[in-house]
DNA sequence: TATCCTAGAGAACGCTCGTTCTCCGAGGCA
DNA sequence: TGCCTCGGAGAACGAGCGTTCTCTAGGATA
């Protein structure tokens, strides 16, 4: 694997699981076993492994969700169900863009430009999944974003065994918001 | 204005607005004009005075909250129109406590536990609202509550003028969730 | 074999952190 | 007036940060 590769797979797993600013980069040299020198020639700054962190995060991320969704018969369903398995791994904590954001947004033009633009790519595929089927598919795309945004977020702070129930219940919103209309 | 009171006045500022590690003791001294040992009287570590941070911002968050939508004849909607003003304030920065516990939770047992408290109170507030008027009051507190953290979330990464359309998206869900059966 | 270039290990640098300690001056009391 | 206590200002401390620099060993080339 090359040193790049390896940087950034150790630096997303600590960046993910415990915070940017409580990983320092000597950790990240540490975990992926490549000297600091050749750290920073791969990453000339740790805003940048960030950066690098977080467009890898949402490639990855989109490309397991349209993996699972794409081609289902229920699409809308199916997205809900996948996000009940990913509340289910083992470190899940919460959207790691959100986190991201909460954390340097303050600080980093860089990151809160790389967070918008996965929320962006997740919204338009949401519209294109409803597009046809609903009267308004941008409100509900967004109220799809909501949905998701949300329950990944109240599994987080939920007790383990409770984080499916937020995925369940965001699921059934979903499916009544997206229901054809009942009215003759 | 008691000491305790300045310190963490000028501290919940600072962290919800930075974030918690961003921010220094010192800065939280300057900006309250505490001497630092007086700042270490009142709290004896900084991690005492995240959870005192969190803690008042509990109290006052759900307080504004319950102030605006009680005695309300639709009190769903206005939990949402209430949304939609705070994502307009200025300085508006998501969930502080869903920004403390992705950058805390990792470490602090005591942070997670007080952003657990407060989504609990959130819950069970929501629970009220809507008992009696829906045929599982638990699910759609769930839900709601689902809809309340993510249309923060978007609220938060989202540009300043798009923030309001998270809110009434989400209060449209809401009020199609919380609408009395349609079938006859 | 002698010389050069590379790359890794980790020391060093300047800074900031959370926390503690020292100093000094103001005010209460005999 | 002399003493004593208190509290504020901020220096000090040890640790850790992001980043850079030095040193050394090894392999390629002549």
């Amino acid at each position: 694997m090359e040193h790049a590769e390896r940087v950034l797979t150790a630096a997303a797993d600590l960046f993910y699981r415990r915070g940017v600013r409580a990983v320092g980069m000597d950790e990240v040299r540490a975990a992926s076993g490549v000297s600091l020198k050749r750290l920073y020639q791969c990453y000339p700054s740790k805003e940048a492994l960030v950066v690098a962190y977080l467009e890898r995060r949402d490639e990855r991320w989109m490309s397991s969700l349209t993996g699972y969704v794409d081609g289902r018969t229920d699409p809308i369903a199916a997205v809900f169900e996948w996000l009940e398995r990913w509340f289910g791994e083992d470190g899940f904590r919460g959207c790691g863009f959100v986190n991201a954001y909460g954390e340097l947004g303050a600080d980093s033009d860089a990151v809160r430009e790389v967070v918008r633009r996965h929320k962006e790519r997740l919204r338009a595929y949401l519209h294109g999944l409803v597009a046809g089927a609903v009267t308004d598919p941008g409100l509900v795309a967004e109220q799809l974003l909501v949905l998701i945004d949300g329950a990944t977020a109240v599994a987080m702070v939920s007790p383990r065994e409770a984080a499916a129930t937020a995925a369940r219940a965001a699921g059934l919103a979903a499916a009544a918001i997206t229901a054809p209309d009942e009215s003759p």
